[in-house]
DNA sequence: GTAGGGTTAG
């Protein structure tokens, strides 16, 4: 336009910020900001926001916040984009904090501004928060619109909350919201993220148009539900749709073949990922071959492939072997991962508790006394272990060793018939999993009160016989409680779907998904 | 003719 001779004004200022905003080019807006200046634009309500939004974009929270603080008024459209910059930069407790204070002056929030904030926490770890801003939205005559329901539907398929899912699923039927594209794929990824894997795939096939969110939504569902198979042919259904797999779906795809054991088939994917699709291998596509080989029982392949990496490999890679170290027992090659890990992420406790359980799978106490050690010098401690369950609408948290559940007593005397059961068909507690210092007899103690054991027994005792159990849980699921849960899904004649970290465990008649690999 | 909110993995 310069060239040409002609002068930008507000319109073009205000519909170029965003497209600097969205290839990070500071450079450039610092220069129209300055320009803004000169010509006297930075009052106009729109240039505001299109700044704010700019350096949003550009994670330039402070000059973002100056921006803001220097207009002098607020206005609702200035005051969205710096929630939204806000949380985009990581910076929920100020993003929270300013909606507070936009809400205490009176400013006419909007369903943007309302849409902007549940977004905000269902982005940043705070699940809770998100839904009850939601339904408080609705309280004060806000109503949720299109772009509200994918907001919020991350949040329910976080802590798997079916019943809050469901609700904002029935709320998209009546709205006619349920065929929008990011409305369906985020109902794909809640369904499978609450255990509901056919409802998701119910909706999937429903979709009328799908895009590569909608299939990666879908074959992410399978492979966190170790069924590596439907991954494939959903793969395979892809190459006849106009959708192109991107780099995301390759980790579906490798980390489904990861989860089920079949190497040979992942190696074939990574290769073609390549020669076939143009993408070149990411940090993430290097940790499920890492993990996809390292579980095969290739962990000198792992360690090699590794090596060979054209960059540094990162957390999730050397995670990913001493994993695999785990369930191979390899104290040589984990001892290895073990401390680029925590060369990495010393405060990672997830790291310490793995390395530890590698020593005493062999017996090597004086290893696990070391870790132990390691982890008091460096004040890492491990994270308690939290399990949710939901039960008739309502979600249950029970943290590991806590007593505080109104049912406690009920609690106890089941997880007691349970361990007599167990052990009269031949469980033996694992008391390997137990990192404190502590007496044996004790240590089976601590056991019964992993989060898991307390949430399967409250759901035993207050729903009908024959009922499927549907428990997440924050850590990785514990061995002891990985063996105690395939008896009791046998003698109790239960399905139960615990979901951790990684993926779904699905326990029936005494056998669990993933094979006893994970 | 202009700004501000959207789903997926590891």
């Amino acid at each position: 336009m310069h060239a040409e001779g002609f002068i930008p004004d507000r319109p073009s200022v205000s519909s170029t910020l965003p497209v600097v905003g969205d290839i990070e080019g500071i450079a450039f807006g610092g220069q129209i900001h300055g320009y803004v200046i000169k010509v006297g634009l930075e009052s106009d309500s729109c240039v505001v926001s299109a700044l704010i939004d700019m350096y949003g974009k550009c994670r330039h929270a402070e000059e973002m916040v100056r921006v803001f603080d220097e207009v002098g008024w607020m206005e609702v459209g200035s005051c969205n984009a710096l929630v939204a910059g806000l949380s985009r930069n990581g910076l929920v407790n100020n993003a929270l904090q300013a909606f507070r204070e936009f809400r205490g002056q009176g400013i006419d929030l909007n369903v943007v501004s309302w849409t902007s904030i549940v977004a905000c926490c269902a982005q940043n770890g705070k699940d809770m928060e998100a839904l009850e801003l939601f339904r408080e939205m609705q309280l004060v005559g806000v109503e949720p619109n299109l772009v509200t329901i994918p907001c919020l539907l991350p949040a329910c398929a976080n802590i798997a909350t079916l019943m809050h899912g469901k609700s904002a699923h029935c709320f998209s039927l009546r709205k006619g919201f349920s065929e929008d594209v990011y409305v369906a794929s985020a109902l794909v990824d809640m369904y499978a993220k609450c255990g509901r894997i056919r409802d998701a795939r119910t909706i999937f096939d429903a979709m009328p148009s799908r895009n590569v969110v909608s299939w990666n939504a879908m074959m992410g569902g399978y492979a966190m539900h170790g069924k590596a198979k439907d991954v494939m042919e959903l793969f395979n259904l892809m190459q006849t749709s106009p959708q192109k797999p991107d780099f995301i779906t390759f980790t579906c795809v490798l980390s489904a073949c990861s989860q089920a054991g079949l190497s040979g088939e992942g190696e074939r994917y990574f290769y073609k990922m390549h020669q076939e699709h143009g993408i070149v291998a990411r940090m993430e596509h290097y940790a499920c071959m890492v993990s996809l080989l390292g579980r095969a029982g290739k962990l000198e392949e792992a360690y090699d492939l590794i090596r060979g990496m054209p960059s540094e490999a990162d957390a999730c890679i050397w995670g990913a072997l001493l994993s695999s170290c785990r369930v191979h027992g390899n104290v040589r090659l984990g001892e290895i991962a073990a401390e680029k890990l925590f060369e990495l992420e010393p405060g990672n406790a997830g790291n310490y508790v793995l390395l530890s359980n590698i020593y005493a799978a062999k017996g090597m106490w004086d290893g696990v006394d070391k870790v132990r050690d390691l982890m008091k010098s460096m004040r890492v401690r491990k994270n308690p272990g939290c399990s949710w369950i939901e039960i008739k609408n309502k979600v249950h948290m029970m943290l590991a060793g806590d007593k505080s559940h109104p049912q406690m007593n009920q609690i106890a005397d089941r997880l007691e018939k349970l361990s007599v059961e167990m052990k009269r068909l031949g469980y033996l507690p694992s008391t390997d999993f137990v990192l404190q210092d502590v007496e044996e007899q004790d240590k089976e103690q601590i056991l019964c009160g992993h989060s898991e054991k307390l949430a399967i027994a409250l759901g035993l005792i207050n729903t009908s016989h024959g009922t499927p159990l549907r428990v997440i849980k924050n850590l990785r699921i514990c061995g002891d409680c990985h063996v105690a849960i395939k008896f009791i899904s046998s003698f109790e004649r239960r399905e139960i779907f615990v979901r951790d970290t990684n993926r779904f465990h699905h326990f029936k008649d005494g056998v669990c998904s993933c094979g006893d690999y994970w």
